[in-house]
DNA sequence: TTGAAAGCGCTAACAT
DNA sequence: ATGTTAGCGCTTTCAA
């Protein structure tokens, strides 16, 4: 089921059939009638693959995502989607697994569908210039940067938060209430990403604040999922570890940690504080309410978009923007002192 | 930058350098090596578009996500991935948005990569023949069924769970914990979807104990959010009205419910029971834990698939079938007799 | 082993 | 207003 059979099934050329799909004026009423007609009766969808095969770049750009449950990127997709429908540009998204190469799926994203511009919602940390060089069009790295690669400034842009900044604040938020034996619940310690940034952050309040670091307050979850944040908590009470508070790397293990301290008799925040850093919709309905560092959302979106479109537009350079996140607080945190 | 400008670099032809592409055998080692070495110098990303307008249907099948923030559907799709590799299909995923139409994009990925069938993760419950016949492959409907439309049984195969009969369990459970003042939170009262069969269900779990139906009872949220719930319950309480347990009609409903519960001093579950319907990751979090009705999620995802690659085979014909749901206790409910 | 050429389904000049 | 034709970038006969 093609146009050619469309054509054929009305008596008219493939190009008449062409001019009705595509809505185009020069078609007489009659025959517009009889084509479309003919559509409907023959169940007939056009073959998007060959569209956007001849298709010339149109004001589109791409979105790819890391993660497709990942409930923070989930929240940014449709900012990012809106910001770029109101300056008349449509977005393709994808998502990819965890396993998947983001920078080889943008680069396909974009020849297929001759894209103008790729934002990665979520990616690795340590790109190369020779990497991504697979990409002919420009591209802005959203909620994470190059932290750990060699890609030159001038090559991409990023928005993102200060993700070190960010867990010192947590981590310090905790000290000045008055915790001293403060658990890191992070998946990894040393993992070139997010996790190490933000556990780096972890040791540098204690620092700060001249608090000892101790090796045995380090919850390793292994992963990002909350059930690996569950484990590594049971864990900390196998091993009999003392503590008043815990930071956790985002709100998702922070909920699971609350969890595991309450399955353990401890009641947060009166025996135990949490906090975490993301600001996810779920945490606004935990009990108590989740303190957590929160992400602006928006702007993180509408920035990626806006930085994204300037340069495909020649407004502007690459840029790199770092947002500000928020102390929101809850009623997972209690003051000890 | 396409297959040409590859094949230019080396002094060979395109069809040469399509058969590296593709890993044929029938290139002599030499050249290979020099073409590979063109793709990596210029950076070559093959144009999968072409690619799809050119191949024959191949082992695939496609998988169209209606909401791409909705949680248990994101639990089942890795479950249905995995059972189509298990019998060497692949998968391709398209997400739409609530007001777009499944049978359109099913149509659409269907013909663009030439799959054998399609597979709906959510979608309308009443179509006719007419609508569906854009589809010229086999698709089942997963997690729901055509209630509410004209297509025959025939024409499409579905797995769902009894959502009149699941929500009628729930509500029952609470009668026979000796509730009688149970609110029903639901999005819609007669929506033609999901959201009428549970309503319907906890209707008829009041009649079959004699409970006199009580619309003051009915928390309409209007939507299928966290908020709207919230906002809903809120509602109740500016009426003054009294209630001892809620029935959700979805897992993440009945957790903003119980934070709205919290937020005016009630306790759960000793001044008020929860109830929902779905038994997504989070609910297993929550404090207490969520007490709901869970879905079979990896009998729907592999059942699905099953049905629809035997379909395909020619192994059998159009199928329903409806799984049952088990009631998981957590502590989110008190018996009151 | 390699190249030339046809064609996947569609759109967009260019004719008529 | 409508038809003819030339590609879009690729794979795949078919010849050489």
């Amino acid at each position: 089921m093609t146009i050619k059979d469309v054509a054929e099934r009305c008596g008219v050329s493939v190009s008449t059939v062409s001019r009705v799909l595509n809505n185009k004026p020069d078609v007489s009423a009659g025959v517009k009638e009889k084509v479309m007609r003919a559509i409907e009766e023959l169940h007939y969808v056009p073959n998007s693959t060959a569209r956007d095969l001849v298709k010339v770049g149109a004001d589109a750009i791409g979105l790819v995502v890391r993660g497709i449950s990942n409930q923070f990127f989930t929240e940014i997709i449709p900012v990012i989607e809106n910001a770029a429908i109101r300056r008349g540009y449509d977005v393709e998204m994808v998502q990819i697994k965890s396993g998947e190469d983001e920078l080889w799926a943008g680069a396909n994203l974009a020849r297929s569908k001759k894209l103008r511009g790729i934002i990665f919602l979520g990616g690795r940390f340590d790109y190369s210039l020779e990497q991504t060089a697979i990409l002919d069009v420009p591209f802005v790295c959203c909620t994470y940067s190059n932290s750990f690669g060699s890609l030159p400034k001038e090559n991409y842009s990023s928005v993102t938060i200060n993700d070190v900044q960010t867990a010192y604040n947590a981590t310090d938020m905790l000290i000045k209430k008055g915790h001293r034996r403060i658990v890191a619940m992070v998946p990894f310690m040393e993992d070139g990403s997010i996790s190490e940034l933000r556990f780096k952050g972890y040791c540098k309040a204690l620092r700060e604040n001249d608090i000892e670091f101790d090796e045995k307050l380090v919850a390793v979850s292994g992963g990002y999922e909350m059930a690996d944040a569950r484990r590594a908590i049971e864990e900390l009470f196998r091993k009999g570890i003392d503590f008043s508070a815990v930071f956790a790397i985002s709100d998702s293990q922070a909920i699971a940690v609350m969890k595991a301290l309450s399955e353990h008799g401890i009641s947060v925040p009166e025996q135990c504080s949490v906090v975490g850093i993301d600001g996810i919709e779920v945490s606004e309905y935990t009990i108590p309410t989740l303190t957590t560092l929160v992400q602006p959302k928006r702007e993180l979106g509408e920035a990626s978009t806006r930085i994204l479109l300037d340069i495909i537009e020649g407004l502007s350079t690459q840029s790199h923007l770092q947002l500000e996140t928020a102390l929101r607080e809850g009623g997972s945190v209690r003051n000890v002192k």
